[in-house]
DNA sequence: TTGAAAGCGCTAACAA
DNA sequence: TTGTTAGCGCTTTCAA
């Protein structure tokens, strides 16, 4: 009993005797069924393997049971990571996803994008590429053509949107203020590019922290990288010429610190004692390195798992009309994972 | 001219005094259809800022230009590689994707998931998750029953199954061979867990270029880990204390490759005079290990790419009816990237 | 507890 | 070149 002509809702019905109504009230667990009469219709529909099709539900329905999802650079880790706490939050609750990845980060042009979701009924949105340059010149836009409900990883706050992130800002002073109590005076950072909003917030979290704790923030202490540990030995090198006393680094991730560590070995320094080191996103792999990096951790499962019951929210909400749902934006906070290229021997 | 009510087919046509037939054929891009009307109905439906409904153009032309993704283990580089070449060669083809991430790698109960793809009419399925142990027990009930096209990446190979893959025996091979002309004659193995097919196939190219070469292959040269470097680094100690003498190593991949220098190093051996060390997957790090790591390249990309391809073309031919598509295999060679881990100074 | 009729938004086949 | 008629497979009234 398998393929051939695919079997229907009326295949269903009148091999069992009643009317497609009847079946339909099998199938959306309704309870006005006589129990003998949903027996029969649940037998016929195991027997002809029977799959109500999802598409007509939707047509019917106007709803589709779908969130549209974008990532950017999934060859990357960290949004590989956020998509895989989205997959497994949303399948939890009962949610399909359709996917779609920008070419770039940069991306601007995301009108076609929004078109392809709301002609598939996607009953929200989960924007999960990072906020780069002026990637987000078109929310003004959007927030007034667009009425499917949306949310955004990882960017600034805005008052009038949704959204979930790190808090990049607080990991930048965490990873700061650790080495300052580690005794480091000279603390330099390999930021991120800083074009993404990312970077120049742990920047900031490096630069308050230096600030408050009364030691100097001047400019040929920071070096910009590309995330690339390429070009964080780079950076590295730079700075370690502009200002040869530099007793710790904060890289922007650990990539880049890894790459730090080379460096300072190459140079025939020692770390943690010559120079004190911390990255930033607790690679599985940092645990590994020589000596072990010290790192900020985020916890991008938990951001994504926040942004998808979020949505569901408001996209239930919004469904049933209620539309003074006001925008919240969450903030996770970040740790700081303590090893040896940070601590005194 | 925005939201309110959802602009249909019907309000376009209505307000271009024409027929919804008429809307169609422009929406279709027919050649049928009086250009003055046709300039008309465009103008209508971009000031109503129509978009056409996905899913009523699915139930009716019963095509969803869709394809079903399965993935596994996105927090792993390789999974979410492979995910990113199909998402960018999927939009080139202009296909959609619906996403389904496995909740562990072993998950045998894939029924409902193939009702799920079915239910919402994907052309195709593209089976990115590795294969493990007898996770693909399943594959016989699934071919009798299941008439979705559907392609692997990353499996055995199986007659009646298109799949494409890394060629993992040969980079096995290509890792061990070019050990054995850097003169290591005690060349240990880490592999993977062995339930993986990939690990397997690894480990049996590191086994004949031993024994091609006339070099033993003892138990005790092979050790299983899990992929992670901590595991990586046990069985490098457990190997190192059953034969002192190994002067290579071919590790699974450069997670394990790269805890393997660490213990090298605390040993108070070197990596490259002491012993050799080879990894695989060539990870962006590894070119900045302490020293950097030799590694096997595969291009998951690549992979990703012919099997979005082959799975268009098996779909498009089964939608028209024609049944007797060959299966097909497909083998991607990786390559040797080589560093000065495993080079004699 | 069941069924008939209408409709979700669109397209295919046929007529005009 | 255009319109009419019938669906696609299901759900939602409303009536029986």
């Amino acid at each position: 009993m398998t393929l051939n002509k695919k079997i229907t809702i009326y295949d269903v019905a009148k091999a069992a005797g009643v009317s497609r109504q009847t079946v339909s009230r099998v199938i959306n667990n309704r309870p006005d069924v006589a129990s003998d009469t949903r027996e029969k219709i649940q037998q016929v529909m195991k027997e002809f393997n029977y799959q109500p099709s999802a598409i007509a539900q939707s047509l019917s329905r106007q709803k589709s049971n779908l969130f549209g999802v974008v990532t950017a650079g999934l060859d990357y880790l960290g949004p590989s990571k956020t998509l895989s706490g989205i997959t497994q939050k949303a399948e939890e609750m009962g949610y399909g996803l359709l996917l779609k990845e920008l070419a770039s980060f940069t991306n601007k042009d995301v009108q076609p994008l929004f078109q392809w979701f709301q002609s598939h009924q996607v009953e929200g949105i989960l924007w999960a590429a990072p906020e780069i340059e002026d990637n987000r010149n078109w929310l003004k836009d959007l927030l007034e053509e667009n009425d499917i409900p949306i949310i955004f990883l990882t960017m600034e706050k805005r008052e009038n949107v949704s959204s979930v992130s790190i808090d990049n800002y607080k990991g930048g002073r965490l990873a700061t203020e650790h080495l300052i109590e580690q005794g480091c005076r000279k603390i330099g950072h390999i930021s991120g590019p800083l074009e993404w909003w990312e970077a120049r917030q742990r920047k900031q979290g490096w630069k308050d922290a230096l600030t408050e704790a009364g030691l100097s923030v001047s400019d040929h202490l920071c070096f910009e990288g590309n995330w690339s540990s390429k070009s964080g030995k780079k950076a590295f090198l730079q700075m370690i010429k502009q200002d040869p006393e530099i007793d710790g680094v904060f890289a922007g991730n650990d990539q880049m610190g890894l790459s730090v560590l080379q460096a300072v070995n190459e140079m025939g320094k020692k770390v943690p004692d010559d120079i004190k080191v911390v990255g930033f996103d607790n690679l599985p792999e940092s645990e590994y390195f020589l000596p072990p990096l010290t790192s900020v951790h985020q916890d991008q499962q938990k951001a994504a798992i926040a942004a998808v019951e979020e949505l569901a929210r408001i996209s239930e909400l919004d469904f049933q009309g209620l539309e003074t749902i006001a925008p919240k934006t969450i903030l996770i906070e970040p740790t700081l994972i303590i090893r040896r290229s940070s601590l005194n021997s």
